[in-house]
RNA sequence: GCCCCGGUGGUGAAAUUGGUAGACACGCAGGACUUAAAAUCCUGUUUACAGCAAUGUAAGUAACGGUUCAACUCCGUUCCGGGGCACCA
């Protein structure tokens, strides 16, 4: 009997599947735990070696968890609403749901193959119409609900209603509400809702047909495809997830995130203290409100900025810069937001003509208008300081503005110098003042004089919901005279049109605009934009908890018995995304008592990347100019005219050359510094002098190669060939490329020995890049188990790492080794049949301290995500235990409990082979008994000033006096210490002994 | 430019959080079993020097400096790599 992993890892997955073991029930007595993953989006090209990495981790965790006693949710699910798969579908005229069912029951086969302990009577799919049912009543309620600014929390709408209709408020008296037409009082209601529509300026990205939101732009293309987005002014629905900024960033204090994430998300929020001020605009009867953090700076004020977009542009200028202003304002209009994102450096502005009062020394100071200055973001005005801030700096050194120095020696009018730390000069009431302590002075006497506020401002702005596709949640609203009207919650699901084509509609719209049956109703008008990807992940934790209820998303007894999501594992590429809109839903559900918590996620995991090792093989198109040509004779003119036809190409030729080729063609254009490289010049010098003196004909025999190492070659790229096709050194076998692949069928490969050497690269793992691995082989090569472990072994789970198949034996190794503690192994050469070695002997206290040290270990790393140490723990384990020769029951039994997150199948057979009770998914985590690592004596190393000099063996409860007396007595450091005077002693009871000189 | 996180053998990486640096594995070299291969097992493997050898000595965690009896770990400066943000006043 040998390791057969394929027959153990389907009579078990099978047997798992036959007895329902991983399904998991809302009532148990046994304490929740919830280990979730971010769930796939079901992509058509499956699933490659990366993904699972994250999925293993927390299936270790989950089965782990379960050993340990907990009722343990752990279910799958899928992201199936979103872009790639209409794009298909417009290519290929496949309905999306086609397409996604079928990419599904892909990701299903292969995540089944490693061994997953999902339960998936609990799937989700979020284009499911008895899904996205859900995620429309969701929205009803975001719609239904408003953010009262006194509680801090969302209320229903009606509350306002009621509120405006009896109190009024600021604005407006109950009894002018009550006179307000309908659509006026739809478009004041609209302006507190949490799902809002508006028209605003959105990301309009031309080549995608569609509106984007703002992390899907980067640098002013789509982060899809990279086509230009630009502005556009549409009717779009957002979330307001401005309301609940601070919110967000309490939150951050009360979960398990790592340090780089809350960064991220804190970043992203972008909070700042400051103070809004007004600065008075001398001759009229107008004032500039500017936003500042730095209001101890107001003394070097040197002139106020406005964003060109401003409202008081117009009004200010004065009449002799009416003209330049209009030039400007013309410049600013023609340039995309493209370039003024990439084009920072670039310093312009305009003079406005007009001048603002400074409030505290009524200094006249000059207003200018800029394009740094954005409309966006607090005032759209500031106050420009020199001194302190290097673009405002930058500005008045292009325009020649006077600097005032308000910080001494701390500014040295080269740069601008930001800090916090320097004492005010220049500053009238705040001369003397260190600047951190002047900021709150300020600002007390800027609201005492009545001239603004303390405000605070944040950079994340309301968050775009709309998208102008077919593939995503149909919006259930119905415009009525352009009031926005909810369906009832009994007429959902608004269930998606059946299409055809799929098209953008007429003016920007999605396609859905062109089901003009489905569009039109009696009523009005049906919304034609679907939701945004992240509709559906913003709560599908939730609907684990009780997927199959018709009666509500989440029944609150479920929600309260799961509660939050206790380990939540997942990639940090959706840090700003899914993971802030998913926190601001489950706080406005928190608001309006849907559940119990407003923190969705208690700790997150964030899984590295597994990166792809690409080969390329280097493509230069060689040039054969007249020049060269005339130098041939006619044997060689000949081989070049064969080459041309058969490359269909009259001037050059496409060839492909090996890497060690490649280096020598670089190497040759350096100055020869190496013999190597001094050995390639002369060659190269030969060959060169061959072909402009035709009669030195003798000196060197020609050929393809020898032209190639030095010709002049007009192009040159890389073309990524599969990594399957390329052995460990690097060599490509090309004659399988060139027979599998059409694309290389017409090139020459050339190289310089027989083999084909290519080019490697770390890159992301892709389709794309032929260079993923499929985890499918490596389960059929090696077995689930040795995947399994050998994905954790490589590494810590959080770290990104390029993919290296080579170090999957030992692993594989081990479950073997592993095997051979059970059975004595059967010699295939000589058919012997492998024997039972495993007893039913008595422990001795030996072999329990192998036991208990390795429970220690592998409990501590499994509860940090440790998972590469714990792998190697059992590795030693092993060793150890085939050295001792224990193959006890007692203890081979325990030794699989631990293992059994790790390599279920392989576990749970050696388990039944014990002959164990019931199954190992259930059995007892083993208890550590710290009698048994406990050692009557301990070698202590000990050193002298440091320096380890010998180690000596004293028994545990050693006193510092008896290990002094020890260490004298021992010749190798008494040699040492010879001629020297001990100053000092030091003791660390279990650790070392140090001795001082 | 700003903010995080890193830098340890040929490779992936460990290091009880200040206490014997390189666990565990890959790769490589040598050996055993075998007609042979596969499989398995054993030995060696940071570098330099000395020695037939066991072994010894010195240096060594990007570089330099500091704190400490003791530094991969703490502090400072510099260099390199990765990620995030990017006119946010």
């Amino acid at each position: 009997m040998e390791y057969n992993f394929r027959e153990i890892e389907k009579k078990w997955q099978q047997k798992w599947k036959d007895t329902n073991a991983y399904k998991v029930s809302n009532d148990s007595p046994k304490p929740s735990f919830y280990v979730l993953d971010m769930f796939p989006y079901p992509s058509g090209a499956g699933l490659h070696v990366g993904h699972p990495l994250g999925y293993i981790a927390s299936d270790i965790y989950s089965r782990y968890k379960r050993l340990k006693g907990f009722n343990v949710l752990h279910p799958m699910g899928f992201d199936s609403f979103g872009l790639p798969a209409e794009q298909y579908a417009l290519e290929t005229g496949q309905h999306p749901a086609v397409t996604t069912e079928k990419n599904i029951e892909t990701f299903k086969a292969q995540l089944d193959k490693i061994g997953f302990c999902y339960d998936w009577s609990r799937e989700v799919r979020t284009s499911d119409p008895s899904y996205y049912k859900w995620t429309q009543k969701i929205f009803l309620e975001l719609f239904n609900s408003y953010f009262c600014n006194t509680q801090k929390k969302a209320r229903p709408i009606t509350e306002l209603v009621e509120k405006y209709s009896t109190k009024g408020n600021s604005q407006f008296s109950a009894a002018e509400w009550n006179g307000y037409s309908k659509k006026q009082q739809a478009d004041i209601l609209m302006n507190r809702r949490l799902a809002f529509s508006k028209f605003g300026e959105v990301n309009w990205c031309e080549a995608l047909g569609t509106v984007l939101a703002n992390d899907e732009v980067l640098n002013g293309v789509s982060e899809r495809g990279g086509h230009p987005v630009e502005k556009k002014k549409m009717r779009q629905w957002y979330l307001r997830i401005t309301a609940y900024a601070d919110r967000l960033l309490q939150g951050l204090e009360t979960v398990q995130f790592s340090d780089a994430m809350k960064e991220m998300q804190r970043n992203w929020i972008g909070k700042s203290e400051g103070c809004e001020m007004e600065f008075g605009i001398r001759d009229l009867d107008s004032a500039i409100k500017v936003y500042t953090t730095r209001p101890d700076t107001i003394f070097g004020v040197d002139f106020l900025v406005l964003a060109p977009e401003h409202s008081l542009v117009s009004q200010i200028t004065t009449e002799t810069e009416k003209a330049k202003i209009a030039e400007y304002l013309t410049y600013v209009k023609s340039r995309s937001d493209r370039e003024r994102q990439s084009e920072v450096k670039q310093i312009t502005g305009c003079f406005t003509g007009a001048y603002a009062t400074n409030p505290f020394n009524g200094k006249p100071i000059p207003v200018w208008i800029a394009e740094y200055v954005l409309a966006g973001y607090g005032t759209g005005a500031i106050m420009a300081v020199p001194c302190g801030d290097q673009r405002d700096f930058a500005f008045a050194k292009h325009f020649n503005i006077p600097i005032t120095n308000i910080i001494g020696e701390h500014y040295n009018g080269e740069e601008a110098n930001s800090t916090k730390d320097a004492t005010l000069q220049n500053s009238g009431f705040l001369d003397g003042m260190l600047m951190k302590d002047a900021i709150t002075v300020a600002i007390n006497k800027i609201e005492e004089l009545a001239i603004g506020k303390r405000k605070v401002n944040f950079r994340m702005r309301d968050a775009g919901f709309s998208r102008q596709r077919y593939w995503g949640e149909p919006f259930p609203i119905i415009w009525e005279d352009e009031i926005a009207i909810p369906l009832n919650e009994n007429e959902l699901p608004l269930e998606l049109p059946h299409a055809e084509k799929y098209g953008p509609g007429p003016n920007g719209e999605g396609p859905l605009a062109n089901m003009e049956d489905w569009v039109n109703k009696a009523e009005g008008r049906r919304e034609t934009s679907t939701m945004p990807g992240y509709a559906g992940s913003s709560w599908y934790f939730l609907r684990y908890m009780d997927p199959t209820n018709t009666e509500t998303f989440c029944d609150r007894k479920a929600s309260d018995y799961w509660n939050q999501v206790d380990v939540y594992v997942g990639g940090t590429e959706h840090a700003v995304g899914h993971l802030l809109y998913s926190r601001m839903w489950t706080k406005v559900l928190y608001d309006l008592g849907y559940i119990g918590f407003d923190e969705p996620f208690k700790k997150l995991v964030n899984q590295g990347m597994i990166q792809g090792v690409s080969a390329f093989v280097n493509v230069i198109g060689f040039y054969f100019g007249a020049n060269l040509m005339m130098t041939l004779d006619e044997d060689q003119k000949k081989k070049i005219k064969i080459l041309r036809d058969k490359y269909n190409d009259p001037e050059s030729i496409n060839i492909c050359v090996s890497e060690d080729l490649m280096k020598f063609i670089r190497i040759s254009y350096l100055d020869p510094q190496t013999e190597e490289q001094k050995h390639h010049m002369d060659y190269q010098n030969r060959i060169y002098n061959y072909l402009l003196n035709p009669v030195q004909k003798d000196l060197i025999q020609f050929d393809l190669d020898d032209i190639l190492k030095i010709a002049p070659f007009n192009n040159y790229y890389r073309i990524h060939v599969p990594i399957e096709y390329v052995n460990h050194k690097d060599e490509l076998d090309w004659e399988r490329l060139k027979l599998e692949n059409t694309k290389f069928l017409e090139k020459e490969f050339v190289t310089m020995s027989n083999t084909f050497i290519c080019s490697r690269e770390v890159e992301k793992m892709s389709k794309s890049k032929v260079n993923t691995i499929n985890p499918d082989e490596l389960c059929n090569k090696y077995g689930a188990d040795t995947f399994r472990m050998y994905e954790m072994f490589l590494g810590p789970v959080e770290q990104s790492k390029p993919w290296d198949t080579k170090g999957i034996e030992g692993v594989h190794r081990f479950l073997k080794k592993l095997w051979r503690l059970f059975y004595a192994d059967a010699n295939p050469a000589t058919n012997a049949p492998g024997k039972q070695v495993w007893n039913n002997e008595t422990p001795t206290d030996a072999d329990f301290k192998i036991l208990h040290k390795t429970i220690k270990k592998i409990e501590q790393d499994t509860e940090n995500f440790s998972y590469n140490t714990a792998v190697a723990a059992f590795m030693i384990a092993a060793n150890e235990l085939a050295d001792a020769k224990c193959y006890k029951k007692e203890i081979l039994s325990q030794i699989l409990i631990l293992l059994s997150p790790y390599a279920p199948h392989i576990a749970e057979e050696l388990w039944s082979a014990l002959s164990c009770d019931g199954s190992i998914l259930d059995a007892a985590y083993p208890v550590l008994e710290e009698k048994y690592l406990l050692e009557a004596t301990k070698e202590y190393p000990v050193s002298i000033n440091g320096k380890m000099r010998s180690s000596i063996n004293l028994p545990t409860d050693t006193t510092e006096e008896e290990a002094k007396q020890a260490v004298l007595a021992n010749e190798v450091i008494l040699k040492w210490l010879e001629g020297k005077e001990i100053k000092k002693f030091i003791f660390v009871k279990g650790r070392m002994i140090n001795v001082v000189v």
